[in-house]
DNA sequence: CTAGGAACTTAGTAGTAGTAAA
DNA sequence: TTTACTACTACTAAGTTCCTAG
């Protein structure tokens, strides 16, 4: 069940697709099915292996073959061996799935809560939601005004108004909140047997919910739950963060299967799916709108290790490829685009310029219900200041609300073009206020079939990870030192992208623990150092346990707790064994230190995001296999079975 | 030509599982 | 074996893009 090596896998490849096209075979073969293939039905009850009746009469079809599986088992041709004809309006012309699944209902316990000390009634719907206001107590989200202040109206509101429940503070949710850390207590003390009894569970419902039939493939489905109620959490400041998100009914749901389908069954009682439709031009099993946080789409796709996705993510890579034979004709365009005396075609100029070296993204205009976050064309002036040198500041809240936050030195152009739109406008005036997003897009649409903003990202982080690896052989070392290379050629991609995750609060203890064990190992080293004179002249040699002690002593004045030991001492009685023993500890020391200032440097900068959306996984996969370095060391699980197709780029593979 | 619907990609976080160190 | 930390995954929010209707 293990993968192969790739090598093994790049031959085996190669020696298939070699074959094929000699015996012009490339035309659909008739997959037939292979031992393992019917033993892996047999034994997953997943794969209808009978025909079963459902309730509209349909038959289930059986699939041919397994495609989420990369790893060869089974699987008579995949998607990334034929060709890709590029015409799919049509996405399937059979489509098979179980539907989704629905959050348990809200059970009302009749919870003791009080206001202003006194015991008060609520209906199972206001409990509900400050059970939900419950879960949040103990988080950040406790603390966060706007999310008090949302809350507050709204579950204030749910009272009679004569009562004037109107303040938050005034009640006491503790009945509530005690349960729900009971809770948690519970769950985290749940034994082995009832956490595997737990997991066996989980996999009855993947089983069955966790797989559709796509013409005459096995698909793993993504997320196929609903989410539950709850309250909205938006990130940054968002105007509708605290306010209840709906919960879903099947009448909400519209399921797409084929018309010779089985409609799948509907798992809550009483209750059936609000539509069902054929749609083959589009990917998604399932669908609906929530209109409770401004209106939001959500859609049930295939996995990200589907044919579906996997083809499409295949098309972008290789379009940013495609970018590649144009981006100097289009580097000269916007660049005379910049000079240009009509202030339309300056913006859209300039605009272009900052998408392509600083890897922003569109920014697209928002309402007013959504977080205050912007992208290039939506730059305000309060964003952007020209400084000295040519020299440009950044300061803005992008997706997520993360900030981004850079000085940089830019074309002496975009320095004037950027000071003179910026000239005689109000803080909240946009630095672009004569193109859109959609301007920009027309313009680069004429500049290069299918070319967007988005594909800039992809082709400068791309080109970037290439370049980055290039930058130093490392054939000669360690393992451990390849892969130090590759996450900080990762790690510039992620700059760049500005993709960050939050320092974890642990994070600043940990690192203090961290030094204070390498300052031990120091201590220790000296202690050698000065065994080893000792040795030399042939006196008595240090105590170990009066230098464990003495050790141990010095972290619980620096305030540690008993856990954190100090290194263990050893002081042999002869040089040669002293100094080896020297030597090992020099090692640890640095490769300590080495690790922390990785931690310290990485500790705010998140390097799955570029990896999974942005670098063209064959980069990694030639990387590897040019340096001999196990793709599992660097790709994930996941990763990997995100990116199957990539797997076969061999050594002269260039993004 | 604009607004917003529809479909799809990209994003960070919380919590859990896995693993190394002690 | 326990603990401590890291690595992953699940979850769901937040973008982009294309398209259509008014």
């Amino acid at each position: 069940m293990e993968e192969d090596s790739i090598k093994k896998k790049t031959d085996q490849a190669s020696r298939e697709g070699r074959k094929k096209e000699e015996d012009g075979l490339l035309k659909k073969r008739k997959p037939e099915k292979s031992l393992e293939t019917v033993a892996t039905e047999a034994k997953s009850n997943n794969a209808p292996s009978k025909k079963v009746k459902e309730n509209n009469g349909k038959e289930s079809r059986v699939p041919n073959r397994n495609a989420s599986e990369a790893d060869g088992e089974g699987v008579a041709l995949k998607w990334w061996e034929k060709e890709d004809d590029e015409n799919d309006d049509v996405k399937w012309n059979y489509l098979e799935h179980k539907g989704v699944i629905f959050p348990p209902f809200y059970e009302y316990r009749k919870f003791l809560v009080k206001y202003n000390g006194n015991p008060i009634e609520l209906t199972a719907d206001q409990e509900e939601m400050a059970y939900y206001w419950g879960q949040s107590v103990g988080t950040d989200w406790e603390t966060k005004e706007h999310y008090r202040a949302n809350f507050q109206k709204e579950f204030t509101k749910t009272f009679d108004k004569k009562l004037g429940y109107t303040n938050l503070e005034s009640f006491d949710f503790s009945d509530i909140v005690n349960y729900i850390n009971d809770q948690r207590e519970k769950k985290k003390a749940k034994t082995k047997e009832e956490k595997a009894e737990e997991k066996a569970k989980k996999k009855v419902k993947d089983d069955y919910y966790g797989f559709a039939i796509v013409d005459n493939d096995k698909e793993k489905v993504g997320g196929y739950a609903i989410e539950p109620p709850t309250l909205f959490k938006g990130r940054g400041k968002h105007p509708k963060a605290g306010f209840m998100k709906a919960r879903i009914l099947p009448e909400d749901i519209t399921i797409n299967i084929a018309e010779n389908a089985p409609i799948p069954k509907c798992d809550m009682p009483g209750h059936a799916w609000g539509d069902i439709v054929h749609n083959n031009e589009v990917t998604w099993l399932a669908f609906y709108k929530d209109d409770t946080i401004n209106t939001t789409y959500k859609y049930i796709f295939l996995a990200a290790s589907s044919k579906f996705k996997g083809l499409s993510d295949r098309r972008k890579y290789d379009k940013a490829r495609r970018l590649k034979d144009h981006i100097e004709d289009i580097r000269r365009d916007y660049r005379k685009k910049m000079n240009s005396k009509d202030k339309f075609e300056k913006q859209l100029g300039t605009a272009t310029y900052l998408i392509d070296v600083l890897a922003l993204r569109v920014g697209n205009e928002k309402s007013e219900d959504e977080a205050d976050t912007v992208g290039c064309c939506s730059l305000r002036k309060e964003h952007v200041e020209a400084l000295a040198d040519n020299q440009i500041s950044l300061d803005f809240l992008g997706k997520d609300s993360m900030r981004y936050f850079n000085t940089v030195t830019v074309d002496p152009q975009v320095w004037l073009n950027i000071k003179s739109f910026l000239e005689g406008k109000e803080p909240e005036q946009d630095l672009f206020d004569k193109i859109n997003t959609n301007d920009l897009n027309s313009y680069l649409k004429d500049m290069m079939p299918g070319l967007t903003a988005k594909v800039f990202r992809t082709y400068n982080a791309s080109t970037t990870l290439e370049r980055e690896l290039s930058k130093k052989d490392v054939s000669g070392l360690e393992i451990e030192d390849k892969m130090a290379w590759y996450n900080e050629a990762n790690r510039q991609v992620a700059i760049l992208c500005n993709h960050q995750k939050t320092v974890s609060k642990a994070f600043d203890v940990s690192v203090e623990k961290q030094k204070a064990k390498i300052e031990d190992m120091r201590d220790y080293l000296a202690e050698l150092k000065s065994h080893l004179g000792k040795v030399r002249k042939g006196k008595e040699g240090l105590d170990e346990g009066k230098a464990e002690e003495a050790a141990e002593r010095k972290f619980r004045q620096a305030g540690y707790d008993e856990k954190m030991k100090p290194i263990k001492r050893k002081f042999p009685n002869d040089v040669e064994r002293t100094q080896r023993y020297i030597g090992d500890v020099e090692k640890k020391i640095k490769s300590k230190e080495k690790e922390l200032q990785e931690r310290d440097e990485n500790k705010s900068i998140a390097l799955g995001t570029s990896k999974l959306n942005y670098n063209d996984p064959r980069i990694t996969v030639r990387w590897c296999k040019q340096n001999e370095v196990p793709i599992e060391k660097v790709f994930p699980k996941t990763v990997r079975s995100k990116f199957p197709w990539a797997m076969y780029s061999d050594l002269d593979w260039r993004f």
